[in-house]
DNA sequence: AGCACGCCGACT
DNA sequence: GTCGGCGTGCTC
C-alpha cells in the first residue's frame, strides 16, 4: 500500500489534496513540496503526512521537498489550522499568508546574498566627463566599510556607474548577508528603565513565565507609562535565549517607539510590516524561523510568524480596529494572539486605555486579569472634558460661537488648540444652496466631496473624480458649494478668523509626503502657539504636550450610527484624542460640540473614566444581544444586481434555518453600490460559538459547490468590525 | 486563483 | 480559412 499525504495548495479552494509519497522521501507537516496539479507545478504545504485518500481518484506522486526542515513550525501550522476553522476561509491560502512571498513562489529558503562594494585605490584616472562616476567614486571613498548596492542606489547613483566603476578597476565587489549588514550597529542595551511607585505596583500584579498560560488586561489611561511596562516585564521576565512578540497597530511603528525598545533590548529588536520589501521579509522571517532570540514588533500579519521558541506575547492598543483583516483571511491579530499564548503556554499582555468592550468583558468574567494603570506619569493631570451644545447655534466651519472664544482665549495665552473632525459621516459635499441638488458618484451611492486643493470631486468610496463644478447642474444657480464640515473648511474658517496663528492640517492627505509629518511635529513641538486640524490620525501616535484645548467639532455620528460598533469607537477616538494633549504642565481641557448634551453616554464621557463607559455599552450590547454577549458572522455578498446578491443571501439563509441561530436580513448594505456591484450582507448571531461554527463550516463547502449567476460574489465574516 | 478547452465573431 | 474574445469546468 502506497503511503499518501495531505497537501494544501495557495488557491482559494476549501480542499486539500492527498498525493502519493515516492519512497524515500521523508515528510513533516509544514514542509514546502513541489507537486503536479492540475497541468500545472504548484509549491504546496504538507498538511497531514498520513491520509486516507477517497478511493477512485487517480493520486500523483509529490515531485520533490523544497527543503528538508518545516517551513511552518508545528505551533504555527496549529494556529494556522485553527484560525482557517474558525474564520471560514481555505486552509491552503492561510498556510500561504504567514510565508514571505518569495517562499510562497518557491523561491530558495535563504536569503539573498548583498552586494557590497568598496573602492579601490588606482592610479588610472577618470576621464575628466565622467562627473558622475566621479562623484560616486568619491561618495564610496569617504566610506570605510564600503556600501552594499542598496546604498549606492539610494544615495541617488545608478547601477550603470557602479558597473563603468567596476571596468575601470576602481571598486571591488563582495558579498555578505544582508543580515550581517545589520547587525553592524550595535547599541549596548541598558538595564530596565526606571518605575514610578504606581507603575512598580502594577508591575507586580504581571504575570511571570514560569506561570505559563494567561491573558492580562492592562487598563493604562494615556500618559500612564504602558511602554514602560512592556519593556521592564521583556527585561525582567524574557530568557536570553527565547523570543517576544508585540503587536502595535500599523499607525504606531514610529521610530520613536522603535528607538525605545532598542535602547534596552539592542539589535533583539526586529521589526515587521508592510513597508518592508521582499527581500528584508524573507530575511526577518528566517531569523525568526531560526529561533534567534529577537523581540519582534510588528503590525497584524506578525502574528502569524513562525516562532519557535515564543516565551511572551503583547498586544498594544488591543481595542485598535486595525487588527482585524477587513478582506480576504479576514483574522483578528489580537484574537490569534490570545490562542497562540495559549498554544504556547505562555502569557499574553493585552495594553490600552480604552479596551474593546471583548476584552473587558473576558476580564469582568475573570477569564483576563486586569491591572489597572489610572495615574499619568510625572505632573500631568487627566483633561477636563465638557459638552457644548450646538442646538440651534449658527456653526462655522462646523465651529461654534463659544468653540471659537475657547480658541481665542488659548491662543492669547500663548497655548496651542487641536481640532478634532470626527470624519465617520461628514465629507465637505458639494451642494446647490437655491435648489439642494447634491452631487452623486455616478458608480456607488455615495456623494461626491469637495476638494480643493485639486478642484476636484472624488467619491470616497471608489475611485471616481472630476473636476469641481462653478454652477449647480440642475439649476444653473452660482451658489454652488461644499457644505458640512471637513476638514478643509474647518481649517479656511480658523485660518480667517485668527490670522496670525498658524493653521496646520494632519490628516492622511497632508501627511502622505514621507517628512511632512516631522516638519509638523517639529512646529508643534517648538510650543509656539497654532491650531492643528485633524481626523482620527491624531488620535494615535505623535504626543502634542503643549496642547491645552481640545476641540471634538461632533460627537453625534457616533451616538446614532447603524454600525453597532460605533459607540464605543466614538468614546474611544474621544478619549485617545484627549490623551494626546496637556501632557505638560498644564491641564488639558476638552469641548465636545453635540446636539445631544443630555446622552448618558456623552454625561459619563465627561468623568473621563472609560471603564464607566464601557460598563454602559455593555449593558446596552447585552440588551441588544450583540458581542461580546453573542457570536456574530456576517454573510457578503456582491453582484452587478442588488436582486442577485438577495437572492444568494435568501439561499444562505434557508441554510441556516437552525435552532439556536438568529438571522437578521439580508439587507442591502449601508453603502448599497460600490464601483458598480450591487451589495447586501446577513447577519448570523448566536449564544452558542460552536454551532455557529460547525453550521459555517458546512454552510460554507456547500456554497463552494454551488453554481450561482455570472458575476455573484459571496464571502463570509467572522467577527466582523463593520457591520454596514 | 490559474489554466485549458470550447464555441462564436471579424480580420490577414 | 484562423486569431482571439471570455464563459465553464477542473485541480488529488
Amino acid at each position: 500500500m502506497l503511503k499518501t499525504a495531505r497537501i494544501a495548495v495557495n488557491r482559494p479552494l476549501r480542499r486539500l489534496f492527498d498525493y502519493t509519497i515516492p519512497d524515500g522521501l521523508k515528510l513533516h507537516p509544514g514542509q514546502r513540496v513541489r507537486i503536479p496539479f492540475g497541468r500545472q507545478q504548484a509549491i504546496g504545504l504538507v498538511v497531514d503526512t498520513e491520509s486516507s485518500p477517497t478511493p477512485g481518484i487517480a493520486l500523483k506522486p509529490i515531485l520533490s521537498t523544497l527543503e528538508e526542515w518545516s517551513a511552518l513550525p508545528s505551533e504555527t501550522l496549529n494556529l494556522l489550522k485553527w484560525a482557517s476553522t474558525y474564520y471560514q476561509h481555505p486552509t491552503g491560502e492561510c498556510l500561504f499568508t504567514a510565508l514571505p512571498p518569495a517562499l510562497r513562489k518557491g523561491r530558495p529558503a535563504h536569503e539573498k546574498k548583498q552586494q557590497w562594494w568598496q573602492a579601490q585605490a588606482s592610479t588610472n584616472p577618470l576621464p575628466a566627463n565622467a562627473h558622475k562616476q566621479k562623484a560616486l567614486y568619491d561618495w564610496l571613498s569617504s566610506k570605510e566599510e564600503g556600501a552594499s548596492t542598496r546604498d549606492i542606489t539610494e544615495a541617488g547613483f545608478t547601477r550603470t556607474q557602479l558597473d563603468s566603476l567596476l571596468n575601470r578597476g576602481l571598486v571591488t565587489e563582495s558579498t555578505t548577508d544582508a543580515l550581517e549588514a545589520v547587525e553592524i550597529n550595535k547599541p549596548p542595551p541598558l538595564p530596565g528603565p526606571e518605575l514610578s511607585p504606581v507603575q512598580l505596583d502594577a508591575a507586580a500584579q504581571l504575570p511571570t513565565l514560569q506561570e505559563g498560560f494567561s491573558s492580562t488586561l492592562l487598563y493604562g489611561i494615556t500618559g500612564s507609562g504602558k511602554t514602560e511596562l512592556y519593556l521592564h516585564q521583556l527585561k525582567r521576565q524574557l530568557p536570553d535565549d527565547k523570543q517576544a512578540l508585540v503587536l502595535i497597530p500599523e499607525i504606531n511603528l514610529t521610530p520613536q517607539t522603535v528607538s525605545r525598545f532598542r535602547r534596552y533590548f539592542g539589535n533583539r529588536v526586529v521589526l515587521w510590516h508592510s513597508a518592508l520589501n521582499d527581500g528584508e521579509r524573507l530575511a526577518t522571517w528566517l531569523r525568526v524561523r531560526n529561533g534567534e532570540p529577537v523581540i519582534l514588533i510588528g503590525t497584524r500579519s506578525s502574528v502569524l510568524l513562525p516562532f519557535t521558541c515564543l516565551k511572551t506575547i503583547i498586544v498594544d492598543e488591543e481595542h485598535d480596529s486595525s487588527y482585524k483583516q477587513g478582506e480576504g483571511f479576514r483574522y483578528s491579530a489580537r484574537d490569534l494572539a490570545v490562542y497562540r499564548a495559549h498554544l504556547n503556554d505562555c502569557p499574553i499582555i493585552l495594553g490600552s486605555a480604552t479596551p474593546s468592550l471583548e476584552s473587558y468583558q473576558n476580564a469582568k468574567q475573570g477569564k483576563y486579569s486586569l491591572v489597572r494603570l489610572e495615574e499619568r506619569a510625572g505632573n500631568a493631570r487627566p483633561p477636563e472634558i465638557s459638552l457644548l451644545d450646538i442646538r440651534s447655534r449658527p456653526l462655522e466651519g462646523g465651529l461654534s460661537r463659544p468653540a471659537i472664544e475657547a480658541i481665542r482665549r488659548t491662543i492669547e495665552n500663548g497655548e496651542q488648540v487641536l481640532v478634532f473632525v470626527n470624519r465617520r459621516g461628514f465629507a465637505p459635499v458639494m451642494m446647490c444652496f437655491d435648489c439642494g441638488h447634491t452631487m452623486e458618484c455616478p458608480r456607488c451611492d455615495s456623494k461626491l466631496t469637495y476638494h480643493r486643493k485639486d478642484r476636484a470631486m472624488r467619491c470616497h468610496h471608489c475611485d471616481f473624480q472630476m473636476a469641481a463644478r462653478d454652477h449647480c447642474p440642475e439649476c444653473q444657480s452660482d451658489a454652488f458649494k461644499p457644505v458640512g464640515q471637513g476638514t478643509e473648511r474647518t481649517e479656511d474658517i480658523l485660518a480667517d478668523t485668527f490670522p496670525g496663528t498658524p493653521v496646520v492640517r494632519v490628516d492622511r492627505d497632508s501627511t502622505q509626503r514621507k517628512d511632512s509629518i516631522h516638519k509638523i511635529l517639529e512646529r508643534v513641538n517648538s510650543g509656539a502657539p497654532c491650531i492643528l486640524v485633524g481626523t482620527q490620525m491624531l488620535a494615535k501616535g505623535h504626543d502634542f504636550p503643549n496642547v491645552t484645548l481640545v476641540i471634538v467639532v461632533n460627537a453625534d455620528g457616533g451616538l446614532f450610527s447603524v454600525d453597532f460598533r460605533a459607540p464605543e469607537q466614538l468614546v474611544q477616538t474621544v478619549l485617545q484624542v484627549s490623551g494626546r494633549a496637556g501632557r505638560g504642565e498644564k491641564t488639558g481641557r476638552v469641548l465636545i460640540q453635540t446636539c445631544h448634551s443630555d446622552h448618558p453616554l456623552l454625561k459619563t464621557l465627561c468623568h473621563g473614566r472609560y471603564l464607566e463607559m464601557a460598563d454602559q455599552l455593555l449593558n446596552e450590547r447585552q440588551n441588544c444581544h450583540l458581542p461580546p454577549f453573542r457570536s456574530m458572522a456576517i454573510f457578503r455578498a456582491e453582484s452587478p444586481t442588488m436582486e442577485g446578491s438577495l437572492q444568494v443571501l435568501d439561499h444562505i439563509k434557508s441554510l441556516t434555518q437552525v435552532a439556536g441561530i438568529e438571522t437578521w436580513g439580508p439587507l442591502p448594505a449601508i453603502i448599497a453600490r460600490r464601483a458598480d456591484k450591487h451589495r447586501a450582507q446577513l447577519v448570523l448571531n448566536t449564544t452558542n460559538r460552536k454551532l455557529l461554527n460547525t453550521l459555517l463550516s458546512k454552510i460554507c463547502n456547500k456554497l463552494e459547490q454551488t453554481k450561482f449567476p455570472v458575476g455573484v460574489k459571496w464571502m463570509i465574516d467572522v467577527d466582523p468590525m463593520e457591520t454596514g
